[in-house]
DNA sequence: GTGGTCTAGACCACC
DNA sequence: GTGGTCTAGACCACG
């Protein structure tokens, strides 16, 4: 399990680890029932505090990614592959329509925008 | 000029009014030189604080679209058409980069994702 | 907006609230873009941190109920009067059908529990 | 003698079993000075730990539903038919006491109560 | 002024 | 040992 924070993204830093290990659940990296360390440990090993690592699994908990239990830890959900599939493209899939609405107004024609897509997934 | 304000979107109110107000201009609903309607206008209309819209076009002049003559009025900066595009394609394609990566640690194929793109695209 | 704490229930506090304020919003008496108290001044006045009250203000926008608008305050989300009732039923339901369990595991018939319950309703 | 124990509900482990012995107990599933197997065993066929089944065990002495014979066993408590029902009642009276609260809040009437409790029931 | 995030440190329940 | 909750106090972004 890897995780590795920025300080310059501006995004939250819980929420960076959210992204990260969700990826990670949802691409099969981590399989069902894997039980996640201990938040004390991750947050020394990050050198941040408990309460964000906390916030972070609320949010994979909240997600229906992990689910805990109280005095042994907490562990990834089993969920079906196409549940997986599912939750995937949801995921992106909300990003996308989001981000799809900016280029749009910005006037670039669904080839440019494919163009600039395959020229950035190379790298 | 159109400007289009979401409460329940998160994102904060000068950065939609930037995004929007940045897109007329590249896609050239907003020629060179047009003068943008005074900021306590534009506040009035929207039902938002003067503050709010001045940190939008301080963002928009800081970003070369646009340049401010004291006791005047903001105008569009008169751009070539190729430095248009160039500020465009720039523009979109720094959030592009940005999201791919999500897209890629979610495990996603390009082929996939282009597949999402012509689906949101049409709607 | 009254919100009344119980140290004694054992529900953590930031539950009782959330508990409270959903109730007020779903039943009508907080009606739509209703302006909540600034989550200070109700950590002051219920005597409580101010990361307590913002616990249950988040439960309530990840519910839906509520919408932020940072800088601003925090607002009663505009819905449907069918929505309205279609949540309130929801979150009724929920907790319903999981004490229906443990009624029914304890051997009490259809009408023993509908005794029970309108004896309690009349209180 | 039948447990289930459910990782996801977010009950504690110990109050599931609680829960699973005294409704048996209270139905006459269980009758007077029946044995409890050891809790050991117990605690193996649930691949828990002994210290929670202890935990249940305790509780349901606490209730007054078994007694134990240090060195023997522990066993169900001889209740007359009408003391069982009391204690049934009693029990499922708690609980709907404190859910009719928060329904009530919810602005829900009795009759709708009662139409969602008769659906469930059917299940 | 508002909310959003992060911190360090404490106490409790569960296993 | 684990996670769950609460506290007080700090800094930043938004309006």
């Amino acid at each position: 399990m890897e995780i590795v924070i920025s300080n310059t993204s501006g995004d939250p830093i819980y929420q960076q680890i959210f992204e990260q290990i969700s990826a990670q659940i949802l691409n099969g990296v981590l399989p069902s029932d894997t039980c996640l360390p201990p938040i004390r440990t991750v947050a020394k090993e990050l050198r941040i505090s408990v309460i964000t690592v906390k916030r972070a699994w609320e949010e994979l908990e909240h997600a229906g990614l992990i689910y805990t239990m109280a005095g042994k830890g907490c562990f990834v959900t089993p969920l079906q592959p196409n549940a997986l599939d599912e939750k995937r493209t949801q995921l992106a899939g909300e990003k996308l329509a989001k981000d799809m609405e900016y280029y749009k107004t910005l006037g670039l024609s669904l080839d440019e925008i494919i163009a600039m897509l395959k020229k950035d997934y190379e790298k």
